[in-house]
DNA sequence: AAATAGCTGTGATGTAGGTCACACTAATGG
DNA sequence: CCATTAGTGTGACCTACATCACAGCTATTT
C-alpha cells in the first residue's frame, strides 16, 4: 500500500529508500468503510488525505439541504477540506467514501514539519497546489461557458473512470445540473 | 510604489529592508494603459503580476468568440495565467488592463531562485496559492449551487470595491450570467 | 467639437433546464 | 432472504435565463 504512496511522490520528486521512510513517518495509514465520514462539516480537519484505494467526495451541503459536490477523489489523489486544512478552522465541507477506502493522511503540522527538514517535498506539494488550482480553473470555466450537456461530455472524456465508478446522481451534482436532466442526456 | 509590495509581504512575512531590497531585485516594474494586454492568449506567459496600482482582466475566449472573465484583479493582488506559469507553456488565457495600471512582476526562474535564496518567500506564495484556491472554490459553490441573482448579490458583497470600478458587462461575464439579466437585476 | 466606441436599459420571444410525481430495478444490510 | 435504501428513467409542467433588437447615454479619442 505504501507504493502507491511513494509512486505518487516519486512522480515529482525522487527519493531514496531512507527518504521515503522518514517522508511515511509523517503519514498515518487509516481505513474507512463505505458511507462512513472522512471529514464532517463543523469540526475541525486538519488532515489531507492520500487516497491509496477506495473513492470519496468532498461536498457542501446548503441551505436548503441540497448537497452540492465539490470533488472526488479515487487512488492516486489528494482530498481535505483546504480551508480547514489551511486554515485550521473548522470544516465547511464533509467528505465522505462512496467506497471502503484505504488512505494516508498528513496533518497541517506534520506537512510542515516535514517540508522544513525535507526541502524537495515543499516542492512537491507546491506542484501538487498548482496543479489542482489550474484543474479547479478549468471547471470554472467550464460552469461559466458551457451549458449541462457539453459539461457532461467534458467531464466524461476527462474522468473516464470516475464516470463509470462514481452514480449519475452524484455527477450532476458536481455538475450543477439535476439529475433528471442529466438522465434525459442519454440518447447518444 | 514599492511600499505596496512591501506591505502585501509583510502581511505574511517579516522583512527587513535588506531583505526587503533583495526579494525587489528579483522583480520588475512595469506600467501598462488601459486596454493594453498583458499576457495575450497563445504566447508564453512566464510571469505572475503584483497590482501595485490599477485594474486587470484575465479571460478565456471561447470557439464561438464570446469571452469569459475568469478573474479581476486590482491593488494588492496577484494575477497571472497560472498554467502558463506554472508549466511554462503557452497561455490559454489573455489578461489585458481596465485601467491605467502599474504592477511588479516577477518570473517563474526568478521566482524558484527567489524562494530557495530566501526560505520565507516560499511560505509567503504557498500561503497566497492555497488562499487563491480557496476563494475559486467558493466561487465555484457559487457557480453550481446559487442562481444568479444570488450570485451577484454574493458577488458585491464579497467585493464592493470591484462591483463600483467594474463595468456590469465584464461582471455579467464573470458570473457566467447574460449582461441583459443582470441589466434587469436591479429594482432592489 | 464632432465622432466613435463602450456601457446600460428594456421589450418580445424562445428554450434549456428545473421541479414534481411516479414507477421500476439494483444493491446491500440485518 | 426479505426489507430497505440507493440509483435511474420518463412524462408533464413551469421558470429562470438567453438571445435578438433597438434606443439613449457617457466616456474616449481625434
Amino acid at each position: 500500500m505504501e507504493d502507491v504512496l511513494r509512486n505518487q511522490l516519486e512522480k515529482i520528486v525522487p527519493l531514496t529508500d531512507e527518504e521515503f521512510l522518514f517522508v511515511l513517518t509523517h503519514f498515518t495509514a487509516r481505513t474507512f468503510r463505505k458511507h462512513q465520514y472522512v471529514v464532517q462539516a463543523g469540526d475541525p480537519a486538519p488532515n489531507d488525505h492520500f487516497v491509496a484505494k477506495g473513492l470519496l467526495k468532498s461536498f457542501y451541503i446548503d441551505d436548503v439541504g441540497k448537497t452540492h459536490i465539490l470533488q472526488f477523489a479515487m487512488e492516486d489523489w489528494w482530498i481535505s477540506d483546504p480551508q480547514a486544512y489551511h486554515n485550521r478552522v473548522n470544516a465547511p465541507l464533509n467528505i465522505d467514501c462512496l467506497e471502503d477506502t484505504h488512505v494516508f493522511f498528513i496533518s497541517i503540522d506534520n506537512r510542515e514539519k516535514l517540508c522544513t527538514d525535507l526541502q524537495k517535498m515543499d516542492y512537491f506539494f507546491m506542484k501538487k497546489t498548482t496543479a489542482g488550482y489550474i484543474a479547479l480553473q478549468r471547471r470554472t470555466v467550464s460552469l461559466i461557458s458551457q451549458k449541462a450537456e457539453e459539461r457532461f461530455n467534458q467531464f466524461v472524456q476527462l474522468y473516464p473512470t470516475l464516470s463509470q465508478r462514481v452514480p449519475k446522481t452524484l455527477i450532476a451534482s458536481y455538475l450543477g445540473i439535476s439529475r433528471e436532466t442529466l438522465s434525459r442526456m442519454y440518447a447518444h
